[in-house]
RNA sequence: UCCUGAGUAGCUCAAUGGUAGAGCGUUCGGCUGUUAACCGAAAUGUUGUAGGUUCGAGUCCUACCUCAGGAGCCA
């Protein structure tokens, strides 16, 4: 019996007999000599069989295996400077688990694919290695995302994905036909939910699937996505401008860190990202404006900033941007307006460089009881549904805010993607519901 | 929802209105160090769907379907 390896654990037993279970990548061959290419999903192995070691029918059997069949290979691991990834692994013996059928062969090959063959395929499209380098990079950043809140005295509170009203509008909500008395919805954001756990536990994130019916089909959208959000009790906006700053920084710190190989795979320019240093930039909504119609853009004081206009201010600095203060009437009816300057609201938006653009979207709640509620009406929205929002600035109200990061845009700035699909394993798109 | 573009072999793409093609993949054969290996041979088609124009349509026209890129909205 040889011990069982990992690929990925291969440094560790040159010169051992060892066994590999996998499924065949691709197979190069040239008469008397076959180099099945193995993955095992931690990494690629490139092993070496020769007709003159091996029984004749194995050999035989070896020479004609079709790619991502699955098997388990016996052999010597041996340090080889020829192989791409250092070691490889000289075929003692094979166990066939199964051959993948000549008639039907594996669809995804090792050439050119279209993006609409690609997604059609998904569930077969992750074994490769770019989705690979995509999906381990996701992961990485997550894990940044908890261990930086979990140490800076956040509690995860996770809130409901069931949920009877709208945070912001209901225009791009999936309705759900389940409850008698209610019309329900998938959240589109934990936020208003979080406000009450930050009251309870006074620094709170949750993170979760949120759902927005939007039909918007560009790159940088998903149906269905992930999104941490932060929020803290007697914070005011500069606080939570620092928090985000650090938690990107930390984020971005983890992945080079740790992910370098995943990066290289990608063909991701290292040196941008280890450009992201703080501080960052930080501008108002009035400079941004400004600067964008020295720039060439359309925009007026008191619209939204377009997509282009976000790569027209990103593509000037190589480090994000926290632009603040947009005018009220474009914001959420939760949002505190500067008590300095009404028309503007207390909230940031935070754009990845290279033209990625927003991906931290957040500010500083209403905590007055009365403007909340005139709020609530001026925006035509039903206060029976808000009632125990509006408790919480009955019993003991305070200043608090906090923000919200899809972590599907960050993977996709992160890893340089040009397209949000990828950094999900199954995207959610309009008019993409399978696999 | 709107604007633009594209649907041809399993995949990626060619084909002046006049016989449907190549590369990859698959199969068979050759090669003892290949790196998306290479060399030789073979099989593979309801040209997205439905109509129309024409002696003749993959190609032109109309409608629809699907996908892609973008806009608005957003993270």
């Amino acid at each position: 019996m040889s011990l069982r390896i990992t690929i990925s654990d291969a440094a560790g037993h040159a010169g051992e007999t060892v066994e590999i279970a996998g499924w065949l990548y691709n197979l190069r061959k040239s008469g008397k000599i076959v180099f099945p290419i193995l993955r095992d999903g931690s990494g690629i192995m490139q092993c070496v069989a020769l007709k003159s070691l091996l029984p004749e029918e194995v050999f035989e059997e070896l020479k004609h295996l079709t790619q991502e069949s699955s098997l388990i290979v016996r052999g010597k691991l041996r340090a080889e400077v020829r192989a791409p990834g250092g070691y490889e692994l000289d075929v003692e013996g094979v166990t066939i688990l199964q051959k993948v059928s000549e008639t039907e062969p594996y669809p995804i090959t090792p050439k050119d694919h279209g993006i609409e063959f690609l997604m059609d395929h998904r569930h077969l499209w992750l074994r490769s290695q770019r989705q690979h380098a995509i999906i381990r990079v996701r992961h990485e950043i997550i894990k940044a995302v908890r261990d930086y809140f979990d140490s800076h005295g956040f509690t995860l509170v996770d809130t409901p994905i069931f949920t009877p009203a709208a945070c912001e509008g209901t225009t791009n909500l999936f309705e759900v036909n389940y409850f008698e008395d209610d019309k329900a919805y998938l959240t589109q954001s934990g936020q208003l939910y979080s406000e009450a756990t930050a009251m309870a536990f006074g620094k709170v994130y949750c993170f979760g699937p949120t759902f927005r019916a939007e039909k918007s089909k560009t790159r940088r959208h998903l149906t269905e996505f992930w999104m941490v959000e932060p929020e803290m009790a007697f914070a005011d906006l500069e606080e939570i401008k620092r928090v985000a700053e650090e938690m990107i920084l930390f984020i971005v710190g983890r992945v080079l860190e740790n992910k370098r190989e995943e990066l290289k795979v990608l063909e991701r320019d290292i040196s941008k990202l280890e450009m992201i240093q703080g501080p960052f930039i930080r501008m108002s909504y009035d400079d941004a404006v400004k600067n964008l119609q020295a720039n060439g853009s359309e925009i007026v004081w008191g619209g939204d900033l377009g997509g282009g206009d976000e790569t027209i201010l990103t593509k000037q600095f190589d480090k994000p941007i926290m632009v603040d203060r947009f005018p009220t009437a474009i914001k959420a009816f939760y949002m505190q307006p500067d008590p300095e300057r009404e028309e503007v609201a207390l909230g940031v938006d935070v754009l990845a460089p290279e033209g990625y653009g927003e991906i931290i979207g957040g500010g500083q709640r209403i905590h007055d009881p009365d403007l909340l509620l005139r709020r609530i009406e001026e925006h035509g929205l039903p206060k029976e549904a808000f009632d125990w929002y509006l408790d919480l600035r009955k019993y003991g109200t305070v200043p608090h805010g906090g923000f919200g990061m899809g972590i599907e845009r960050c993977v996709a700035w992160i890893c340089g993607l040009e397209h949000i699909r990828e950094t999900i394993a199954f995207p959610r798109l309009l008019n993409r519901l399978r696999p």
